[in-house]
DNA sequence: ATTGAATGAGACATCGACGTCTCATTTGAG
DNA sequence: CTCAAATGAGACGTCGATGTCTCATTCAAT
């Protein structure tokens, strides 16, 4: 059992239940609790752990979707497809905002805000995107709706396979059908 | 101090802080650790009582919006308007899945998840909805952006003001621009 | 003003999670 | 096979949150 497979077995575990025990962490990632202490020092340092990890497979996933590239449709249907993969650590990671407590924002997270925001913002720019929603908005949104789809996965309310297709479709073009489409 | 005051406080600072400690729930609703003892018997209880809260509050909600009537584009509009009192409320219970364990899932929840499927599943009989997007799917993204937009406000990222309208403009639209509309 | 209920503050014991430790067992490299 | 490193299981003390209690104070109704 690889480190980062225990830091997603723990972001799955944690994404729904948050205060899962130390036990229950180590137990759904198939390991003995002694075992988890010698990776982690403490809860602490896990959930740190999960930060980071969850900020270098983001920037990694943002690099490969080459959101700069393309139209920012495209960009975004990228950018959607390569957050699939690590959707789980988002959702635990956005309900956690009590790590920021004291106005201290991760400088990591603040990193990739602005790429999705300038991502955004580059979509209305270009006439592709309406310009009354914020970008800011359309970020939070964009991380609530990976979040919220990957806990409708886990409980068997959306198929795993629709997971792209639900997220950017509905971000895309909204429940409203339009004839002209 | 009311009690559903109190719960609301409660509801403010849990779902963004969920293992916040009793302590910290009565000073953010402004009375003393015993006297929320006094009212809740425990963090269970507490808990419940917001459930409870919760499922009273967004079915008079769901009633004022009268999703029955008009079409399903303005029985949805109507909808997140009702639910903008009680979003944060939302919020917390959205990420407290924990409640449900044991796939005993809440009845109240199910009657309330029924009513918003119903509706989605009207405005696509009636054509006003793409089909492509399930009726589970939507109601979970409903759902995730009024807790995600809560936040939003909640950290100052977006204007109260524009809570409805950043929700069912996206919600109905999406992002992209089409010259049709 | 008086009285009874409600509240806030604090003390106290209990309990569960945490973190550290030991030891037997397993794993893997040589 | 041998040996060293890693792991799992469990024991143990610590610490913080919890829930209950008391008591002085405040509040509201009469």
């Amino acid at each position: 059992m690889d480190r980062d497979q225990v830091l997603r077995a723990a972001a799955a575990l944690l994404s729904r239940k948050s205060t899962a025990t130390m036990d229950e962490v180590a137990r759904a990632a198939g390991i003995g609790r002694a075992t988890l202490h010698r990776h982690f020092a403490g809860r602490d340092a896990l959930v740190r752990a999960l930060e980071d990890l969850g900020i270098r497979e983001f920037e990694g996933a943002f690099d490969r979707a080459r959101l700069d590239e393309g139209s920012a449709v495209e960009a975004l249907r990228r950018l959607v497809a390569e957050s699939e993969r690590d959707a789980q650590l988002l959702a635990f990671l956005v309900t956690e905002n009590q790590l920021f407590e004291g106005d201290q924002i991760n400088e990591g997270w603040a990193r990739l805000d602005a790429r999705v925001s300038a991502l955004f913002k580059r979509g209305q720019e270009e006439g592709d995107f309406r310009i009354d929603l914020s970008p800011a908005w359309l970020t939070e949104a964009l991380y609530g709706l990976i979040g919220t789809c990957a806990w409708a996965v886990m409980d068997g309310r959306v198929a795993a396979k629709d997971f792209q297709y639900m997220i950017t479709e509905l971000l895309l073009g909204g429940v409203r059908r339009s004839v002209e489409k």
